[in-house]
DNA sequence: TCTCTGCTTGACAACGTTGTCAAGCGAGCC
DNA sequence: GGCTCGCTTGACAACGTTGTCAAGCAGAGA
């Protein structure tokens, strides 16, 4: 192990952080005397130093367990990035989500960077504290998929530089790219195929409202009853089920009602679920029809296998991603919005004739 | 770059922003006729400033839109905290791991942190890119889970003061708190049920054994057998079934051989997937009996319903965070080890009676 | 009147890093 | 010999923030 020995800087004395201290430039640059500058550049890999400096400095790099801090590197000029990317979703848990996670994380990493996230749990408050710990952060760009109504944080912050892209969301003022599915046009050709297959009474059970995807869902529903001139019933119609529970509850009630649905059009992965569940418990499995939206892990599997519109959320996640850093990358052009289109997978429930 | 590059106009005085920095506290000083401190002051809420200058402080904050910058504040004194904890995962999409990410970031939110996420894959160079990344964040500390054999980079910085939890994961040197389900446990239990229902053919389908679950479960259905006097048969094993496709591929070709297996335990929840599915497929799910590892959506609604050890990842989560927390507090005792039970859940797959 | 006290306020340095610039040095050219 | 050139190297300021300390001032007590 050798070590050169100059001692000669005389400025702020510092030899090796004995304390608990990382050790910083300065270290490393004292225990190879030569400038921090020097150590910087090699660091940096910015070339100019002779190679017996340079194998000095990498030496003590290691000896002493060196990290740069990013903070400060940033810190210094600030037209460069943070490397960072923060994400806002509802329910890091939800599958759905988590499968945008993932499309994004990919281009992320790809890109170097590193993603930030955080759930919501669709709250104002929670949302806008994420948001504001995301620009304290100085996060480079912002990916938000659906989130609570008052976007105002957010669009302020695209006025200050930040590219924003919006996921499964359409703000009502467009401050950033938007990548959405299709749901008018999955909701329709689910509700058509039911159609299709002979049912005149289509039970909708929606998510909350107040997501977007919530509210197009249910166009899409009442486009497909009226191009076929079926009058929607609010008796068989429900826009608040949060929970398989509810959704089972919901389908419990409407069955037993005087006038009960011969199919369902569940519009949402979770309320697919409790469906399924109850329908099952009642033995009602074979002769109730049902087309969900999203698709589940094991629907295949299911007796009846579950028909559903699936949507491809992790190609969500990447087209959005590619979308912010193309923003990153100096692109200025107006807003674009992507729709990806939904299919509909035929897998036997949504097949079951209607009388 | 993605800000139009503008040349900064070089001098001591400032006034406002015109171009599209951020406003600082500097900013701030200079609109309101204070010193950066004073504004400094009020930011932070400290009080000793008289409420004529706080007025005339706190209208200039909301005016020019400042919002302060947490690297710079952080690197002001290195004894404070970035406020960011990391967390590397296998694979987020999964949905055991994202319920442990849900686990995390509910504690780390209400400490007022914010979570850096990233998959590594069980890529040994991708989870140490991830690590390095997070130490130049500076992160205040780290969760592990399941992750790729060597641990080197993650240890040298628990010896430079940053806390690791590990979770689902038991590293060789225990450099760091600990979190288990009791995969031994489970997996004996599992195992013990399907004999006790007269089954002497019990196959085993486990993921890749680079991962310590897998190993352990593999262990808790060879201790079970052992206890029983049953031989274990490297005929009806398997230990690298990494997707549903593999899985199902393992479960046809054991099911067609000579001395076919009357059960399975299968050892992970995309495992399961497939071995139901395939066993859907040939129509033999009633009369082969399936215990599955890991709860699954819809393993209620199958036909038979499929019985499984459930772990609690979001628990998992929790705890994590927690024992991150209390050494983030300033506790210094020795690792805790902490495992979860795990528990049996009958629904009727797992108690198909063998011949 | 003078000192002491407590309060408000600001100047300045420092955190770890990099951009800018200039100094030092040897080689090549006139 | 004097000049320029290119290369290596380091001093210094700045990024946005906060901790430290001292100055300024008004009111109370002597």
């Amino acid at each position: 192990m050798y070590r050169s020995s100059i001692i000669a800087v005389v400025t702020t004395r510092r030899d090796t952080p004995k304390d608990g201290r990382r050790p910083t430039l300065r270290d490393v640059a004292a225990a190879s005397g030569v400038s921090v500058k020097t150590v910087s550049r090699v660091v940096n890999g910015e070339g100019g130093v002779s190679a017996e400096l340079e194998s000095r400095v990498t030496d003590a790099i290691r000896t002493l367990g060196y990290s740069p801090d990013t903070r400060a590197r940033h810190l210094r000029s600030h037209s460069t990035t943070t490397g960072a990317i923060g994400l806002i979703q509802n329910d890091v848990s939800n599958p759905f989500f988590a499968a945008i996670f993932k499309g994004v994380e990919e281009v992320a990493t790809n890109a170097g960077n590193v993603v930030l996230a955080a759930s919501s749990g669709a709250d104002q408050e929670q949302q806008d504290d994420i948001v504001r710990a995301f620009i304290e952060r100085r996060v480079d760009g912002l990916i938000v998929v659906p989130a609570a109504g008052d976007l105002t944080l957010i669009e302020e912050e695209t006025r200050r530089g930040t590219p924003v892209v919006f996921v499964d969301l359409m703000p009502s003022r467009v401050v950033g790219d938007v990548v959405l599915s299709d749901h008018v046009g999955g909701a329709m050709a689910a509700t058509r195929h039911l159609i299709d297959h002979g049912h005149r009474r289509i039970a909708f059970l929606g998510d909350d409202v107040r997501f977007f995807s919530a509210r197009e869902r249910e166009r899409g529903y009442r486009e497909a009853l009226e191009s076929f001139g079926i009058e929607f019933d609010p008796a068989i119609a429900r826009f608040d089920v949060g929970s398989p529970q509810m959704s089972a509850t919901a389908v419990a009630e409407m069955l037993a009602s005087p006038n009960p649905p011969t199919a369902f059009f569940t519009a949402q992965n979770f309320v697919s679920v409790g469906t399924v569940r109850v329908l099952k418990e009642l033995g009602r499995s074979d002769d109730v029809a049902v087309v969900g939206f999203d698709d589940l892990e094991l629907a295949d599997v299911l007796d009846p296998p579950l028909s559903v519109v699936p949507q491809e959320p992790h190609e969500l996640g990447r087209r959005a991603a590619e979308l912010l850093y193309r923003r990153l990358d100096g692109y200025d052009g107006p807003p674009d919005v992507v729709v990806l289109p939904c299919g509909l997978l035929r897998r036997g429930s949504g097949e079951i004739p209607g009388r």
